[in-house]
DNA sequence: TTAAAAATCATGGAAAAAAGGGAGAGACTT
DNA sequence: AAGTCTCTCCCTTTTTTCCATGATTTTTAA
């Protein structure tokens, strides 16, 4: 039986690029695109397809939102990751929000058509490439898992609000605002703001 | 006379996808493609295009870096550069070294061809979303220029070390190194250290 | 449902940064 | 020779961060 394809992502030469890789595939029935979120969940309500690639910058919400979303709505569809070599830290979000299977954007199509054929089957595909970025991420940079609120008081850190002013935008007392600030010290292991703020940068969590 | 392109971008898909967005027009000759800065090189060698289609990532020199070297060797040969919305601080870098125009990866293949096109006649093109992000970075976010020492102290704050410890590491008095710190908030128009960072790692100036 | 995690608030004190001022020496340009 | 830029140094006061410790409530996940 064929594999019904759908493709999410935001740069049409990347949709045009995939449909070229794979047009000779046989066992390939490309039911369509979309280049943000919202069209995408749109046309499930429409048509389920099988797979769905899914980049993780995507104009209205983020790929692993979307993937998180979409898979409590249809956990019969399987989703694959796609991004750039240098979002190696999404790759565990990513898989973690429900989705079957990680290629990276310089893959081919031949790598292509095996992540797809093995997540058809129920089975989780790593490229190559995606595997070595996720062991280098244990080893080296460990991404720190924070919570909403965190990111929320680190977004407002980065944007150079004092405890003071963040407690008063979020309605808190300023040694809650303290607090998570430590935490947030805490899980970057940074001696200050500073680090923090770079950190947090490197690992595109701001 | 038809235009002779060739392309340099690390994602195969990009490449396949360009190329079938392409694939209609008669007025141009795909004469390869090059998925890093090395063997885009080595091509040049052979053969010279009329136009580049350069990404700004490349594995193991920066389009930027590529751009300036090909240009001071090879000055007829027009580049375009690629690159995803995000990236919009290097657009002014890559103009500066040569690049005579600018596409981002979500055009459409009749954008591209209107670049192509605009840049072989010796003109310069921006895509409307490329000049919207030139414009944006011009008002909100200009460049400050800072001081090879004032450069040093920017990369050890951002390393987490305090005043005291960058005094002791550069052979300085702390005041020296409280003075450079004012000079960095005052340049980069920043509240704190924590905005002054982001900012600093945005413009990649760290 | 129960245990774990997250979010909330507090006290108190030491360390550091921010904001304000001023000032001199040397290098470079015009 | 005058002016600008860079780098250097100093002072004070206020604000903010950083650290340690502890505790309650709400949410979330097993």
């Amino acid at each position: 039986m064929p594999i019904k394809l759908f493709i999410v992502d935001d740069h049409y030469m990347v949709i045009e690029g995939i449909r070229t890789l794979l047009q000779n595939e046989k066992d390939i029935i490309w039911v369509g695109h979309a280049t943000n979120a919202a069209s995408c969940m749109a046309f499930l309500q429409q048509q389920l397809p099988d797979v769905i690639l899914m980049d993780i910058n995507l104009p209205d919400k983020s790929g692993i939102e979307l993937c998180k979303e979409l898979k409590s709505m249809y956990p019969s569809v399987k989703v694959l990751g796609l991004s750039t070599f240098n979002q190696q830290s999404f790759i565990e979000k990513m898989m973690s929000n429900g989705a079957s299977g990680y290629v990276l954007k310089n893959a081919s199509g031949q790598e292509l058509m095996e992540g797809i054929n093995t997540i058809v089957q129920g089975k989780e595909y790593l490229s190559f490439d995606a595997a070595i970025a996720l062991r280098h991420i244990d080893k080296s940079s460990k991404v720190p898992v924070i919570t909403r609120r965190e990111k929320e008081v680190l977004e407002l850190i980065a944007n150079g609000f004092t405890n003071n002013e963040i407690a008063k935008q979020l309605f808190l007392s300023c040694t809650t605002v303290d607090t998570h600030r430590k935490n947030l010290l805490a899980k970057f292991e940074a001696k200050n703001i500073a680090s923090l703020i770079k950190h947090a940068m490197q690992l595109q969590m701001i």
